[in-house]
RNA sequence: GCACCCUUCGUCUAGCGGUCUAGGACGUCGCCCUUUCACGGCGAAAACACGGGUUCGAGUCCCGUAGGGUGUACCA
């Protein structure tokens, strides 16, 4: 645990989804940020699922955020909590503002709210509704339904200070009174944000900066009650790659997605750490590195374009660095998840070829790909680079090689490179000569790891049978 | 419309007034290594949006302009 953070106060972050779809990757960007930093201080990382749009939320949806942040390896302390199961306590607090006087009772309808916008709009005044309930007698008011209004201040200034985006002026004028609760008793999002920071012990808040006026509204609403406030930190957006708003189009599917593209979750959470935040010129580091360098110091004010290449290439280098029985591990969840059957005999040589694979491959579904050889059934059906290798010619120095094969003392890759190119040599052949036509005959591909290898994982008798299938002895 | 935020190579970014003839990474293009493909190594092209200030000195501070983003609900 880092040192610094011994003494400080405990720190508590939080992610508040809206359950109204997939983790998208910008929310698990948001996600894994709260997480980092949670992390890095020793603290809590709390989970909240904003569920009070009853129209819009569904389980499904909620089971999916779980599931992407578990992929993800986003852990959170304790049990999410449901912002709906809350509503009678967003009530209470609304009231209580109420009888402290920082809000009111407003009884102005819907048509008349619509009425004075587009009066104001037409005067080119800002459209935000001043209610004329604001300071009305208690005695004129109506048996009408009514909402209760935050009194937002008219004079003056608000301000956010921000982690990120540094100290943050509105005008007064720019704040309407906001709806506390509907004119039904429903808390509206705004209350039930900060009412649920606050008893949840949020210490910092950081999200998406969608959300920086917001922060000035409930900022209010912190000083209305006398809570304290919590730090804020509002990170850029993400945008797509052509630095449009992310939708569906390119970046904006759900993070199963990534894990379906065969992504290892090490290489997102690095990819995602560095898209807007940095530290120095580190682009390759692990979690745990991550955890330890965290801080909101260093995340960037201007939104990112999400690149599919370089997570590709982040994932690669993921995959090389992993341990092989971990990468293993993860293949095969991936093969699992994806309905691929792999029966214990061809797993094992799966395992045994990884380190030969791994240097390969960017992607998961590229390791399997690559480990055709190994999935193949006999006899290989030969992809056209590899049938155009195994020429008349290249058979025929194949079936004058296969003795020699037969021959073997020992089937390791060392010893069959020594045969091999001595047979080369022999025959005055250049190595690639016979090593490409070998390869193509045994992979039914052009490209595969060191042919070698590749024998010493078939095997001797799946070797010189696959070689049989090529380039049959003459008779 | 109004408000707020943003603007360094194609992309992610380093840079926190002088060490910047602007560094790294991905991508691109060469070369090397080599049984293929990768990996690895070496090298190249590639950026401070624009205009004014402040300062001995600005990528770094201030103000405009342009462009982009977000917000402006009895949605969250």
């Amino acid at each position: 645990m880092p040192a610094e953070t011994a003494s400080a106060a405990p720190v508590v972050t939080r992610f508040a989804p809206s359950p109204t779809g997939f983790l998208h990757i910008g929310g698990a960007r948001t996600a894994l940020f709260n997480w980092l930093f949670a992390r890095h201080h020793g603290g809590r990382f709390l989970l909240r699922i904003e569920d009070t749009d009853r129209a819009r939320s569904t389980p499904e949806a909620t089971e999916a955020i779980f599931e992407g942040l578990r992929w993800l390896g986003l852990d959170w302390d304790g049990e999410a909590l449901s912002q709906f199961s809350r509503v009678a306590r967003h009530a209470e607090v609304a009231h209580e503002m109420l009888a402290r006087g920082a809000a009111y009772k407003c009884f102005a309808t819907k048509e008349e709210i619509d009425a004075f916008r587009e009066a104001a709009k037409g005067a080119g005044r800002p459209p935000l509704f001043l209610s004329p309930w604001r300071d009305a007698d208690p005695a004129t008011h109506p048996d009408a339904p009514y909402v209760i209004r935050l009194k937002a201040p008219r004079e003056g200034q608000v301000t956010v200070e921000d982690k990120v985006q540094g100290t943050v002026t509105w005008a007064a004028d720019q704040m309407d009174d906001l709806i506390l609760l509907r004119s039904d008793g429903t808390p509206v999002y705004m209350l039930a944000v900060v009412v649920d920071d606050h008893d949840m012990g949020v210490t910092h808040i950081i999200r998406g900066d969608d959300h920086l006026t917001n922060a000035a509204r409930q900022s209010l609403i912190y000083r209305a009650m006398g809570w304290e406030i919590p730090v804020f930190a509002h990170i850029p957006l993400i945008h797509g790659p052509d630095g449009a708003k992310l939708s569906k189009r390119h970046g904006a599917l759900g993070v199963e997605a990534y894990r379906d593209m065969g992504y290892l979750p090490e290489a997102m959470r690095n990819y995602l750490a560095r898209l807007g935040w940095s530290h120095g010129d580190d682009e390759f580091f692990s979690t745990e590195q991550a955890i330890e360098w965290f801080n909101l110091e260093s995340i960037g004010r201007s939104p990112a374009r999400f690149d599919f290449v370089k997570l590709e290439n982040l994932n690669g280098q993921h995959i090389r660095a992993m341990e092989d029985d971990a990468l293993m591990a993860e293949l095969i969840n991936y093969c699992a998840a994806q309905n691929i059957v792999i029966d214990a005999q061809r797993r094992a040589a799966l395992r045994q070829a990884l380190p030969g694979l791994k240097e390969r491959a960017r992607m998961l579904p590229q390791l399997l790909d690559l480990a055709y050889y190994i999935l193949a059934d006999r006899p290989l059906a030969p992809d056209p680079k590899a049938a155009a290798l195994m020429d008349a010619d290249a058979c025929a120095t194949l079936a004058r090689l296969t003795p020699h094969l037969q021959n073997a003392s020992d089937w390791t890759a060392g010893k069959l490179e020594e045969i091999v190119r001595s047979f080369a040599e022999g025959e005055g052949l250049k190595l690639g000569k016979v090593a490409q036509p070998l390869r193509a005959a045994l992979t039914g591909r052009a490209v595969s790891p060191g042919v070698f290898d590749v024998m010493e994982t078939l095997g001797k008798a799946e070797s010189l049978a696959r070689l049989g299938d090529a380039a049959p002895a003459p008779a």
